[in-house]
DNA sequence: ACTGGCTCCTGAGGGC
DNA sequence: TGCCCTCAGGAGCCAG
């Protein structure tokens, strides 16, 4: 489940391996990904150069001089830097074949995420248009969140899931952010007070940045098949604990079903 | 304009 | 030991 620290660790490692690199061939294994792997993209990429890997939320962007190949990792999606030609796994449905005899390999079991190709500027892709600010930019902050609260009803979890609000919060990261707060996850997002959704907006920053940190410390090398960034739980406060006692206060950690996804809280640190 | 619900898919984990 | 069932989960999309 990629998260947004976890795809900036992917970005990060990957981008020595690709940059500046040329693309020789584009094989497509399995089309079937949420959306169909377009045949322009076979058609188009190959002899272009990567001259940029960047990210706008969770879709990485490999930039070339004609256009930009769009990547989501789904929920089980993971990209390494194999040899050219080395046996493919299970899962692995789409490779980037590269000038220096690797190859940019995509593993997702579950198909969830995507590999598309644009010729226009990326940010204005359909799937893109419409994201709300990066967390960890300066767009981001408790005012923001303030403004995009007002009025609404949903459960504060949702809104901070919603990545027309912002981007990169899954449900790992809103349900650690959220304790760190002190805010209820299913509050109405209009009746939180400013100073309190200040306090979320800097949570979630801080929790976002810490395991991109962290990610950054274990990054192990992309190349022949250790290029799998970890998920972190290691530091995670209540994520995946229920039952278990707060590790603020030790009351006994509460779960339930949040917006159709499961939700930790500690039923006395947070209101 | 909002909100909730559905959907894609497969691996993991629990129960028997 | 092994099989079967349930569930998780990003986020686009649709219906109310």
């Amino acid at each position: 489940m990629p998260e947004l620290p976890e795809v900036e660790t992917t970005r990060a490692g990957l981008a020595p391996h690709v940059e500046g690199r040329r693309v020789t061939d584009v094989v497509v294994r399995e089309r079937r990904l949420r959306w169909p792997v377009p045949a322009a993209l076979s058609r188009e990429l190959p002899g272009q150069i990567i001259q940029r890997i960047w990210r706008r939320g969770k879709y990485l962007l490999l930039s070339t001089p004609i256009g930009s190949v769009i990547i989501h990792l789904g929920m089980s999606g993971s990209l390494r830097i194999v040899a050219a030609g080395s046996p493919v796994q299970p899962h692995e449905h789409v490779d980037l074949v590269l000038d220096h005899d690797r190859a940019l390999r995509l593993r997702d079991p579950r198909r969830f995420g995507c590999v598309l190709w644009t010729r226009r500027d990326p940010l204005r892709h359909r799937l893109l248009a419409g994201l709300g600010p990066e967390p960890l930019g300066e767009a981001f902050d408790g005012a923001y969140l303030a403004a995009r609260a007002a009025g609404r009803r949903q459960a504060i979890k949702g809104l901070i899931m919603d990545s027309r609000v912002v981007v990169g919060v899954g449900n790992i990261y809103a349900t650690e952010a959220l304790f760190r707060a002190g805010i209820h996850p299913a509050r109405a997002a209009g009746r939180i007070s400013a100073a309190r959704l200040e306090r979320l907006a800097r949570c979630i920053r801080d929790v976002l940045a810490s395991a991109i940190e962290a990610g950054g410390t274990t990054l192990r090398d992309f190349v022949d098949g250790n290029g799998r960034p970890g998920y972190f739980s290691q530091q995670l406060d209540v994520y995946g604990r229920t039952g278990q006692p707060c590790p603020a206060c030790g009351t006994t950690l509460k779960s339930g079903e949040i917006g159709q996804r499961t939700s930790v809280w500690c039923p006395r640190c947070q209101r």
